[in-house]
RNA sequence: GGGCGGCUAGCUCAUUUGGCUAGAGCGCGUCGUUGACGUCGACGAGGUAACAAGUUCGAGUCUUGUGCCGCCCACCA
């Protein structure tokens, strides 16, 4: 017997090994995968983020999806399970601005070129460190199909899919309100806005004959339109148009009525002012009244010419002063000291989102989101757990536009081109001239035909969920490569419930709108892994917990069924470490059962062990079936609990204590125990390979047959 | 304001279409093991399944309501 058997299970050693006994032969890629493979099963990795370390929800990841290939490829399919990086643009940007932060660095006044190349190594030697550790963690991915999202190839899908989407009228630059972070100095899509709860004081305000009421009265400048519904008789006698001269804050003005349904009566009292270049329900009156719109607050949060006296101070530090200056002015009706509001923040930093009127792209979303729930209502998506097909439904019944653009330089550069203002037209070509304003989209820089002037470069970047809401497709090499033929449309998407939107129902709306497909077929959601109170992880409270310190402390196998055994679907999981440490003596007790299983079983013949037959193997028999369907259905947690029991308490605990007093049971041990493995393996993949090797040398754990279910 | 989850043993959670004495891990108690076991085994304590009503031969599981806890969405200035 191999004197490793005769020690405790080493995890360390075992899994180094055997991973690269996996990795050498080859089958992690489905094309050299041994018989005849006719049905493919795919799964697409998540790109992890190249901006850090993989963390517990990675772990998590690995584990799940590396189960559901393993499985399917020892029941023969051809599988591919495709593993990627992602750039993370304003993630791994603000990442990398902390650090620079650090160094007394900051990334305004850089030269883009230099930020973009740094940024660039950065991620670079993440993703090396990230791979290795993907490695540590088990994965059976195809390392030689590994992408990253701004692959050149990567980009230039992207790139077809922005023009088609241009042609089709379907993505456009508008002139329009959008979500702006004065810190970050770039505007978002609305999923990135935080909702937070704050209590202030709200100010009633006399505007001529109306009284007005506001949280942020340092805004409130340029108001000189007064706005109520046309059906509210309070103040019928205002006409829509109607010129009123008032006092204001800083001097007589004149200030004209407009009628809009988008007031509501029944708010305050039914009239307001507008500010349209910082709000969008009053940008959106301004729109269909065709009013002046005056930019107030600049894009760092300072006011502007049009606030007077309070010029260039920050918002911030103008609300006190102009509260003072109207309370001299007797303009303050009343004050609600504790008045409870929802504001806007930037998911990132907490700051108070200041919209903006900025030409941005956006991409219409009715029409992608009509044809994705025709699919999903169809059912030709599976939602694992199934309510998240609510919400999806639910959210794309209601979805906005969704403005792509970043002022950020970390991500790929929007591919559309726009004239200088001023041009002189070549000779002859004096009526085309207008023809120079309008917007290329093209990779390649155009040259006008009519004037001698240069286009210049969108100078924003694309959201990063722009891209890698194309990653289905994307990675298989759209359209005519013999991997998008053979494995799209994948079979599942396994992914964090948290980013259901920004991802998951991006890709199937983009998918469908590029290839024509749905990109999954099935859709598994897992929750939030939280420590072992229950907390959300963050660096802050210092809660994190390291994957790879688990892993290491009790080997990978007991760390990935410790993640699985008792974690449902979508259900967050706490991780707490004495779980993993018992798994830990699981592992051992395996490892104990194989020795005496071996040391016993030195008579015995392959054919003799497929020879038996008894109740014994047919009570093991029907354990596969139980667990087969639990697998089928995605019901991991309870497969990887009946083996564990049935190993531990059944075939440990009972049979092979029955088998030291009864000779005849014997013979069953080494089918239970090699069938055992089988079962086990997508869950715990080294500690059953590396038994499985001493029992069979040369064979492969990995590629063997799923025990068959009759 | 709208929507979605959850509430089961001290802790973390299971319990597939309603059906045998509601289970696991950790923790706890007693006893025993050092020739498969970085331990393990045997036995055990511990649950009115948030609450209330209903449907049913039968409900943790279905319906309705109530109460907590959590999450998501939202242009009430």
């Amino acid at each position: 017997m191999n004197p490793k058997l005769l020690k405790p299970y080493d995890p360390k050693e075992t899994e180094e090994r055997i991973y690269k006994l996996w990795e050498e032969s080859g089958f992690f890629n489905p094309d050299n995968l041994p018989g005849d493979r006719k049905n493919p099963f795919t799964i697409i990795m998540p790109p992890t983020n190249a901006n850090g370390s993989l963390h517990a929800g990675h772990g998590l990841v690995m584990t799940i999806e590396d189960i559901m290939v393993r499985y399917k490829r020892m029941q023969g399919f051809k599988t591919l399970w495709l593993p990627g990086l992602d750039h993370a643009g304003f993630e791994t940007q603000v990442v990398y601005e902390k650090q620079l932060e650090k160094e007394g660095r900051t990334r305004f006044g850089m030269e883009k070129n230099q930020l973009y190349k740094e940024i660039l190594d950065f991620t670079l030697i993440n993703s090396k460190n990230i791979i290795s550790q993907i490695k540590k963690m088990g994965a059976s991915c195809d390392w030689s199909r590994n992408k990253f999202t701004l692959d050149d190839d990567i980009i230039k899908t992207v790139y077809q899919t922005f023009e088609k989407l241009y042609r089709d009228g379907l993505a456009y630059r508008g002139n329009r309100i959008v979500s702006w972070c004065s810190k970050h100095q770039t505007s978002f899509s609305d999923l990135e806005i935080k909702d937070e709860e704050r209590v202030e004081p709200y100010y009633y305000l006399q505007y001529g004959p109306f009284t007005i009421s506001t949280s942020r009265p340092e805004t409130k400048f340029g108001d000189k339109y007064i706005t109520m519904h046309p059906d509210d008789k309070r103040y019928s006698q205002y006409k829509d148009g109607q010129k009123i001269e008032l006092e204001w804050i800083n001097g007589p003005i004149t200030a004209t009525v407009i009628k809009d349904s988008a007031v509501d009566m029944e708010f305050g009292t039914g009239v307001m002012t507008i500010t349209p270049w910082h709000d969008p329900i009053d940008f959106g009156i301004a729109e269909r009244h065709n009013l002046d719109k005056e930019q107030v607050i600049d894009e760092k949060g300072k006011l502007l010419k049009i606030a007077g006296e309070f010029v260039g101070l920050h918002i911030n530090k103008a609300r006190p002063l102009v509260v003072e200056k109207l309370k001299s002015k007797g303009l303050i009706v009343r004050v609600d000291e504790k008045y409870k509001h929802i504001v806007h923040t930037c998911y990132k930093c907490g700051t108070i989102i200041e919209p903006q009127i900025k030409d941005q792209w956006f991409i219409k979303m009715k029409p992608l989101a009509e044809k994705a729930l025709e699919k999903i209502e169809k059912g030709e998506i599976i939602y694992i757990p199934e309510h998240y097909k609510k919400i999806t439904v639910h959210w794309l019944e209601n979805i906005m536009d969704w403005n792509i653009s970043r002022q950020i330089v970390w991500g790929i550069p929007i591919p559309a081109w726009y004239h200088e203002p001023k041009c002189i037209p070549k000779p002859g070509r004096e009526n085309e001239i207008s023809k120079c304003k309008e917007i290329i989209v093209s990779i390649e820089k155009p040259i006008c035909e009519f004037c001698d002037t240069d286009y210049m470069q969108d100078t924003d970047t694309f959201d990063t969920w722009f891209s890698s809401g194309q990653w289905p497709f994307a990675t298989l090499g759209f359209s005519n490569s013999k991997d998008f033929k053979e494995f799209y449309p994948t079979d599942i998407m396994e992914t964090a419930g948290e980013i259901i939107f920004f991802w998951v129902a991006r890709m199937i709306m983009l998918g469908l709108y590029v290839t024509g497909k749905v990109p999954f077929k099935t859709v598994y959601l897992h929750g939030l892994v939280l420590d072992a109170k229950g907390q959300k992880m963050s660096k802050s409270k210092g809660n994190v917990i390291d994957p790879l310190l688990y892993t290491s402390k009790y080997g990978t196998d007991a760390f990935r069924i410790g993640m699985i055994v008792g974690n449902t679907p979508g259900t967050s999981l706490a991780l707490a470490e004495d779980r993993i440490r018992g798994y830990k003596n699981f592992a051992n007790k395996i490892w104990n059962i194989a020795r005496f299983v071996l040391e016993n079983s030195s008579h015995m013949s392959d054919m003799w062990e497929n020879a038996i037959k008894n109740d014994l193997t047919a009570e093991f028999d029907e354990l596969a079936k139980d667990v087969t369907f639990d697998m089928d259905n995605y019901r991991f947690h309870l497969a990887a609990e009946k083996i564990y029991h049935y190993i531990w308490h059944r075939f440990a605990d009972e049979i092979i204590e029955e088998s030291k007093k009864n000779e005849k049971i014997k013979p069953s041990l080494l089918y239970i125990l090699k069938n055992s493995l089988k079962l086990l393996h997508p869950f715990m993949p080294f500690i059953t390979e590396a038994i499985y090797q001493e029992m069979y040398p040369g064979g492969l754990l990995m590629i063997e047959e799923w025990p068959k279910i009759k």
